[in-house]
RNA sequence: GCCGCUUUAGCUUAGCUGGUGGAGCGUGGGACUGUUAAUCCCAAGGUCACAGGUUCGAACCCUGUAAGCGGCGCCA
């Protein structure tokens, strides 16, 4: 279908839209915008005070008297009060306004206005359509009510109404800062001439602990979701030096925190020729980045979320100091904690050492005990493995874990052979380092958990559309 | 895998030591020309999650089941 062909059929079918110029689609594909291209947020920036409009939206709230309706409309981009007086108004369209329920979608036509009654601007309305409307007998079941019981965390009547509540405000919100830290990877990444690259999500093998993986029948046999794209990524590795992704992850973890979920998204990244302290540095930069990127662009959804902006700064300008494991133990026991050199840092471990906090920290140099094969031993006291986590403050914890991989086809051998684990599995991963191994290194973080962090949400599923953990896959 | 908690109207909830279940919001009807979660009047709406048990009598006590939520371990 030619672009003339697909605005003419546009144009006969929604003869009620104000048709404008998309300028910058025009310029780029020479198509017409067809769809909506007046927002509320256009109209609340005070430039169009005066001008007669119509307007696309959805009832957020309605209040009415005998001869007048205030009627808060709702798009994407905010709300604005629209004020029908029935003198001024069709007799039968003052009626529809009226009886519209809340999420009816409707057009409104009329004059922008400033009035300091409304807090802003407001449209005198001199004429409405309803396009899609509300049954009163099923109205909008999310009401100030169920937004209060949650009061920013969530019931299971949210949850089970997710597709609706993904309307409301806060869920909006969280949604525009995700998208947001979405792109901040990607630039961060291609400003740096990283290629993407993608691995597959039906696996044959595990990269973390075989107990974590979903299971999937395959043509009579069975395959794996991924669980990273880590070993995917070692192989292109000497392919395209530098690398990332982001993609879901599955671990099939019965974990009930405010920090997991059975799917998730996971940013990863590989470099060639690079060792733990290179990896470490993209790894607080790419966050630092996340930090910079949300202020310049989610400042008021984030003030809108009681967050302290000041703080999120302090993550963007400062350096995140690094300690090393051994040290970690050593501030913990003085703190009387029960831990002995060789223990991974549990969450409830990583609470307490992160309590007092200001930046994220990086922890270095783990026993190789504690961490899977893929760790490169430290040449200086190979009891260590080259590797860092990086635990958020707040009690948010772990958000990026990574480090130096093992490179060499005799190492990754010993190492596989000193856990038990099949090498069959791994048959690929191997020989890839048979072929010119270079020493390489990366990292994954977890998309969600640092919306989670930097929105202070209550739990990670308040920043993800539909949520997956081990009890709900609904809706 | 382990521990804890919850379930009463569409939503949010009150319901004391067991004695015929109340309210706010929402919905419907009515009043109101500047409301901000508008206000005021009226109405409809309940097998108290389900199944047993104890009791003259159970939303309430006991047992089981189910669904959900919170947390731990593990991890991003």
């Amino acid at each position: 279908m030619n672009p003339s062909m697909l605005s003419k059929i546009v144009l006969a079918t929604m003869p009620y839209m104000p048709l404008k110029y998309n300028r910058r689609l025009e310029v780029v594909v020479g198509l017409i915008l067809m769809a909506k291209d007046l927002w509320i947020s256009d109209l609340q920036s005070g430039d169009m005070v005066e001008q007669e409009i119509s307007i696309q939206g959805w009832v957020k709230r309605s209040r009415s008297s005998g001869k007048i309706i205030f009627l808060s409309l709702r798009d994407s981009t905010g709300n604005i009060q629209c004020v029908a007086k029935k003198d001024t108004l069709d007799e039968q369209k003052f009626a529809d306004l009226k009886s519209a329920l809340i999420e009816s979608s409707l057009v409104i036509t009329g004059t922008v206005k400033e009035d300091q009654r409304s807090g802003g601007n407001e449209i005198s309305v001199s004429d409405v359509e309803i396009i899609g409307s509300v049954n009163p007998e099923a109205p909008f079941p999310i009401t100030e009510s169920a937004m209060a019981a949650a009061d920013g965390g969530e019931t299971e009547f949210l949850l089970d109404n997710r597709h609706l509540y993904l309307r409301t405000s806060r869920m909006t919100t969280m949604l525009k800062i995700r998208s947001s830290v979405f792109g901040a990877i990607h630039s961060y990444f291609r400003g740096l001439d990283f290629v993407e690259y993608q691995a597959p999500c039906f696996v044959a093998g595990a990269v973390e602990g075989g107990s974590t993986l979903f299971e999937v029948p395959y043509f009579g046999r069975k395959a794996y979701l991924t669980q990273s794209w880590q070993l995917y990524a070692e192989a292109a590795m000497p392919a395209l030096e530098r690398l990332y992704t982001i993609a879901p992850s599955f671990r099939a973890e019965k974990s009930r925190t405010r920090r997991h979920l059975t799917e998730f998204w996971h940013a990863e990244m590989e470099i060639a020729w690079g060792g733990n302290d290179d990896v470490m540095a993209h790894g607080e930069a790419l966050v630092r980045h996340i930090c910079a990127t949300l202020l310049e662009e989610r400042s008021a959804e984030l003030e809108s979320l009681g967050r302290d902006l000041e703080m999120i700064r302090r993550f963007a300008e400062n350096p995140f100091p690094r300690i090393r494991y051994d040290e970690a133990v050593e501030r913990l026991q003085a703190l009387g904690v029960d831990i002995e050199w060789g223990d991974d840092l549990d969450y409830s471990k990583e609470k307490i050492l992160t309590a007092d906090f200001e930046l994220p920290h990086f922890l270095t140099h783990y026993p190789k005990v504690a961490k899977p094969f893929y760790h490169r031993p430290d040449p200086e006291d190979d009891k260590y493995v080259l590797c860092h986590d990086l635990l958020a403050p707040e009690g948010y914890g772990e958000i990026i874990g990574g480090g130096e991989r093992t490179w060499s086809e005799q190492e990754i051998l010993e190492r596989i052979d000193e856990e038990g684990t099949p090498r069959e599995a791994y048959e690929f991963y191997i020989d890839v380092r048979r072929y010119g191994g270079v020493p390489h290194g990366g990292f994954g973080l977890g998309v969600d958990r640092v919306i989670a962090w930097l929105a202070g949400a209550e739990h990670i599923r308040e920043v993800i559309p539909f949520p997956r953990d081990s009890r709900r896959v609904t809706p």
